[in-house]
DNA sequence: GTTTGATTCAAACAAATGTTTGAATTTGGG
DNA sequence: CCCAAATTCAAACATTTGTTTGAATCAAAC
């Protein structure tokens, strides 16, 4: 890709991390990425545009891997369901760790793809529904099984909530004077993942073993 | 509470929960409300001015009414420290219930702060800090007791992503076309509150189960 | 070296932004 | 009824917004 695409997208995750997608604007993307004002439009088309190009640009790795993951895990396990923290931590480890070490950008990135989530823009809708759609339900699937098919609802609950949990994560990840809760250190990735893993698979099971109403 | 106050404050969260802070504009939101265009400075001072007023006129009777129910928990326990999915269930009903029937403006209010307390910008941060810091901290202390004061850096991790969940929750409550998973209706605001309740308690405990390491 | 296509640039565009102004209107107490 | 304060209003303010334009510059192939 373009040399002034690249320094574009990396500009661009740093604004609309701090600033959301509405937040940011042309110019203060295109002068921190010491391009023209125009560069944008030329390479991209519009904001939404490059947004769109930020998110996949970043997600598709993520999701690729994910993918292959869980290929492999089932075939390690002969197709049998495999055990719940398993699956979560594949749909959480590939989102914090992959970009780690390639460039420095990771923690916006999060932030800038969490608030992203937010967004109701038709646009948002339609890029979520493309990129991550078949992900979502590969993984409901999945959990679907390691939790000895529970009621399809309290699935679907539990995604709801695992994806209200990362967006969230993802949204604060790397902001260290954000606000909620003192005393956790949000840049140290591998403790977060642990304890984002245990979180969210015991929610999980919490829900599959809930009365039935 | 002046008439035309409360309708600006009302179209002002129709206004933010669909397009967030930055994305309302002031005109978006006075001509919803059908006032002029100047009334919002005139009454409020500035647009930030007037998203303080919106989330501290919501808030702090939920957050009153948080206060008081742990009181009487606690009470009616004679200061033994409470079962979990009791802390959890006081911070979270009134947040949901508190508003219904009292006007239909509740989901777009739970949408509206869910997103602005995604606003890295310094006003959101400290009255965040005014607001909200008394209740986290005393909740923090209630839910550390009832997992048995484990390490204090798990409560760290449990605080956040209980408000990673609720921010993501409320930011994702009432709207239909929303992306996610499928399946869950999330107007079904009763059955919501009880995934939610489980699935945090759930986690809280599994976190609280962890090895140290 | 010339030519062709891709890229960059300064400048301008119209529209939208938050806020202010000062006159008009409404309100309520004496 | 009158006056003074509070409120509303249309209009204008200066910036900032995303995007477009057309000339200038660059790159590479012939």
């Amino acid at each position: 890709m373009n040399n002034t695409k690249i320094k574009i997208i990396e500009a661009a995750e740093v604004e609309f991390a701090i600033n959301g997608f509405s937040g940011a604007s042309i110019r203060s993307i295109t002068s921190s990425a010491g391009v023209n004002t125009a560069a944008i439009n030329y390479h991209f088309g519009t904001k939404e545009d490059l947004f769109k190009e930020v998110f996949r640009y970043r997600i598709e790795p993520i999701n690729t891997e994910r993918m292959a993951m869980l290929d492999e895990a089932y075939a390690k396990n002969e197709g049998r369901p495999l055990p719940l923290v398993e699956v979560v931590e594949i749909i959480i480890r590939p989102l914090f760790t992959k970009l780690i070490g390639e460039d420095s950008n990771n923690f916006y990135f999060l932030r800038a793809m969490g608030k992203g989530m937010g967004e109701e823009r038709d646009f948002m809708k339609s890029l979520h529904r493309d990129v991550m759609q078949k992900v979502i339900e590969r993984f409901s699937q999945a959990i679907s099984e390691s939790l000895g098919n529970p009621d399809f609802k309290k699935i679907g609950y539990g995604m709801h909530f695992l994806s209200c949990i990362l967006v969230g994560a993802m949204m604060k990840h790397g902001n260290l004077e954000q606000m909620s809760c003192g005393e956790v250190d949000l840049t140290h990735t591998q403790s977060l993942i642990d304890h984002l893993i245990t979180f969210i698979s015991g929610g999980l099971k919490s829900i599959s073993e809930m009365d039935q109403k």
